[in-house]
Order: structure tokens, then C-alpha cells, then sequence
DNA sequence: TCATTCCGCTACGCTACAGTAGCGTAGTGG
DNA sequence: CCACTACGCTACTGTAGCGTAGCGGAATGA
């Protein structure tokens, strides 16, 4: 059973350009003449391999997410302002970065973009979490404290200040939103 | 020049039905059609009065904010409590808490839709800015804190629960959140 | 070589939607 | 009562998009 590589090409041309389309125009930029027009690869081969135009959406949806590397400073302070740089880095350039208002938008209504808005939050947040418990190990954090609120206070006013107040996130913002963030929080 | 009675009614329905449409399907969920059929006006009338879609669109969505009532109370820590337990109570509630997603989504790439967003971001949260000013000119706030970055604190984590991780808006978290924004703030 | 699989192409049918034209009617203000 | 304005209705054009049918050709791998 060796791959046929006429499907991989195909399919991964096919998924690139949804991709593509998808970072200039959300999911409503989407349409399927389009990613076949410009994917080379012809409509109804599209309609071979993905049975409709949702289940390519979710696919292409799903490669979104960057593999999170983790770091691990030794230090909560240190692995929070490592990541926190790393994400506001993506929320300044990253390409998901203009498709997730039209994710979260579906998502009020679709439930099958709601699964995969679940997902992509999960698989972005995930670190912050894994380093947050980490310290609770550790006894870094109050005893009082959950570390769904700190993930909160931090990625909360980076995602406002992305979105809804459009303020530039310059690092001054940036250090000062993770360090009031841990004097909530540290013991 | 008396208003006509029948141009007044003939567009407070269209407008009704059309923010009718907005609240169950975002932007992308009104057709002019649709808002016709509902709301007995017939298309040719509505393109009578505006123009384009996307002019009904605008003036619907103009009227989403509430009349914003400032509180005073006296103290910083008084005011954002009132007001937070408002915002949070609007977005598990108030019908623009289901559009504001798509908005922000069409806000990322019509120019025309980024001005109605800028307004309606000011009025939602101009409460918060003129309380956190007003505390400022009492000498409440550190010398080194920008309102802005207060109103973040508070309305960032709110939203983001909100719309990213989905976890519940309960009173505990509400105060939580004003407490840690406060700490982080006041002199 | 040869059957199988995949692909591109043209051509469909169908639905939804934006926006327009023209007519006859009904409500309005004076 | 009358001129005027707004309205509803039907009918239309044009576009965009989803999804399908069927054919002939080309790559694949055994």
C-alpha cells in the first residue's frame, strides 16, 4: 500500500492554498473555485478528496497551530516572559492571527467549528499551562490560585489589546503585562 | 416638512429585523432578502432608504451599545466593580455579545467596518476610561500607570473567558479579576 | 506491458444573494 | 378632495458559490 504521490501532491497543494486564503480573507474568503483556481489542482479532484467544502475547512484549519516548544527556564518568571514575547511575536505576524476572530465567530454558531476552535485554543494556550503547573509543583504559586486565572491575566490583555483596542504591543507592554501578572499570583 | 409616519415605521422595522438577523448569524448571516421576508418591508423599499448593504449594516450595528451609565461611587475600587459585574453580565447576556466577533473578524480587513468597530469599542468601554481617569486625577493610581493599561487588565481576561477559552463568567472570577487589577494599580 | 488509479476538463443544475425597473395602489399632509 | 410620496409586488439581470456527471488522458506500480 505505497502512498500514490499524485494524492499527496495534490492534497497538499489543495490544503496550502485554503491555508493561503484563508490568512487574507477568514473563513467567508474561502471558497472552492478559488482554491482550485489557484492550486492548479481541478474542482472536482478537490471534491475527491475532502467530501465537502467544511470537511477541507477543518483540515486546513487543523495545521494551523505552531508545535509548541515549551521552555523551561527553571523559573516561572523566566518561562512566562519567554512565552508571552513568543506570543505576542505571533499575534503581530503570525498568520492565524487574522483567521481566529472568523473561528471564534463561527464557532458561536457551528459546532463542528467549535470542536476545532476548542482544539487550536488548546494547542496555543498548552504551554502556558504545562509551565503554570509546573510552578504549582514547584510551590511557586499561592496556594488560592489556579493557573487557568494567570494563563487569563496574561494572554486576556494581549488578545484585547490585539483585537478590540488595537494598541500596539510593544514590549514595554508586554514585560509590564507579565510582571503584574505574577505579582497576582506568586507567593 | 412633518415626517412621514410610513418612512418612519418602514425603517424601524428594517432595522429591527436586520439586528434581528446580526444577533443569529453575525454579519455574514444578514441577507437583504431575509430581513424583507421578515420583516414585511419589501427590498425595493429597503434599497429606498439605504443604498447599499452595507449601509443598512452600519446603522444597524450603530445601534448595538448601550446608553453607558457611569457609576460614581466615590472610590476606583467601587466604580470597576459595578462596572465589571455590568460587562460581564452583558457578555453572558446582551445580543452584541454574539456579533462583536464578526465585526472584529470584518474589521480586519474593510476599512469601513474598522471605524464602526473603533466606535463601538469606545463606547462599550468608555465607562472604564473615565472612571480609571477620574481615579487617576484623584492621585489612586501609581504615577507609572496608564489607564489604558488598567482597562486592559479588567476587560482582557473578561473576553478572554469570554470567547477564547469559554469558561464561565461567575461572580468569584469577576471579583478576582477586579482585586488583581486593582493590586497591580493603585498606589 | 497493462490494469488500476488518479487527474484535468467541460459542462452541468441548483441555490442564494445583490441590486434594478416599472407598475399600480394606498396612505399622507395640506 | 387632491397632489404627492411611499409602498408592495412581480419580474428581471448578473454574479458567486456548492456540488455532481462523465469523458479521455496520464501517471503509477506490479
Amino acid at each position: 500500500m505505497a502512498p500514490d504521490s499524485r494524492v499527496q501532491k495534490s492534497r497538499a497543494a489543495v490544503l496550502a492554498q485554503t491555508y493561503e486564503l484563508l490568512t487574507e480573507g477568514g473563513i467567508g474568503g474561502v471558497s472552492i473555485d478559488e482554491v482550485a483556481r489557484r492550486s492548479g489542482v481541478a474542482k472536482t479532484t478537490i471534491y475527491r478528496h475532502w467530501p465537502s467544502k467544511a470537511a477541507l475547512l477543518v483540515e486546513a484549519c487543523s495545521t494551523i497551530g505552531t508545535p509548541p516548544e515549551t521552555p523551561d527556564t527553571g523559573s516561572l518568571a523566566g518561562d512566562l516572559t519567554v512565552l508571552t514575547e513568543r506570543l505576542a511575536e505571533q499575534l503581530r505576524t503570525a498568520r492565524w492571527a487574522a483567521v481566529l476572530p472568523s473561528i471564534i465567530d463561527a464557532a458561536e454558531r457551528d459546532p463542528d467549528l467549535a470542536g476545532l476552535h476548542t482544539a487550536l485554543h488548546a494547542e496555543i494556550m498548552e504551554p502556558f499551562t504545562t509551565v503554570t503547573e509546573r510552578a504549582q509543583a514547584r510551590g511557586e504559586l499561592a496556594a488560592n490560585r489556579e493557573p487557568a486565572d494567570l494563563v487569563a491575566a496574561i494572554a486576556g490583555p494581549l488578545f484585547y489589546r490585539r483585537w478590540f483596542s488595537r494598541e500596539p504591543l510593544d514590549d514595554a507592554v508586554i514585560h509590564h503585562i507579565v510582571r503584574d501578572a505574577l505579582t497576582q499570583v506568586t507567593t
